[in-house]
DNA sequence: CTCCCGATAT
DNA sequence: ATATCAGGAG
């Protein structure tokens, strides 16, 4: 079920409101650690993933040090954002990649970024918005649950169908603040596991929440 | 589709 | 014990 396009336009000033600047929890200073501290944040929490980064960049600030490091090196210290092997190896070699065919700099395309190992569209999405000012219509797991809880889009598991939805309903000077909204509501108010519908200031324009009641 | 995988909240 | 966390590769 679908919400109405006024309701949709009434949900973004809502959340506009509610948080009026956006701008990612992920600890960086330049795109290439942004890059890379994206691509920890797979299926881990932003927080988990700051613990690990400072440590990790003041090691290897610049791909040169990823691509010459031991996998072990780098396995030991990001071991604790979860699929360190996986994430190890696609670090390192997507620092090869960068050294090899953009000079050691991150590219500012969609088309180039997910070429490199380890990133995929919600990551270049994330790097194209919050290191470039490219709008991006980055598609997590909160984004998923919520655009379609809310009625932007029907229901869907398949994160790249979502995201082409969502950039028909949202406005593309919005697209990165929308996603960085939707994160920040999801962590706080209309969660996973127990969203906080009786306190949510979104609920009167709900979609799921109004056919439950 | 399965696999990768630790930390945390419930 | 189990679900969830800014997913991506094969």
């Amino acid at each position: 079920m679908l919400n109405t396009k006024l309701n949709i336009k009434k949900i973004l000033k809502i959340l506009k409101e509610l948080y009026p600047l956006v701008e990612t929890a992920l600890y960086h200073k330049n795109p290439f650690q942004l890059l890379i501290a994206t691509i920890l944040s797979a299926r881990c929490t932003d927080k988990q993933v700051n613990k690990v980064v400072k440590k990790l960049f003041q090691q290897f600030p610049e791909p040169k040090g990823f691509a010459e490091a031991d996998l072990k090196s780098i396995e030991n210290l990001i071991y604790s954002t979860g699929y360190y092997k996986a994430k190890a190896n696609n670090i390192k070699r997507c620092s090869e990649m960068l050294l090899k065919k953009y000079n050691g700099e991150v590219p500012g395309s969609l088309e180039k970024l997910v070429k490199l190992p380890g990133v995929g569209r919600k990551t270049a999405n994330v790097v194209l918005g919050s290191a470039f000012g490219i709008p991006g219509m980055v598609v997590d797991t909160h984004v998923l649950r919520i655009s379609s809880r809310l009625g932007f889009i029907e229901k869907t598991k398949d994160a790249k169908k979502a995201e082409f939805a969502l950039m028909e309903v949202v406005p593309k000077k919005d697209w990165n603040g929308f996603s960085l909204r939707l994160i920040f509501f999801g962590r706080q108010i209309c969660i996973a596991r127990k969203p906080l519908c009786k306190t949510c200031p979104l609920s009167e324009f709900c979609i799921e929440y109004k056919s439950a009641v």
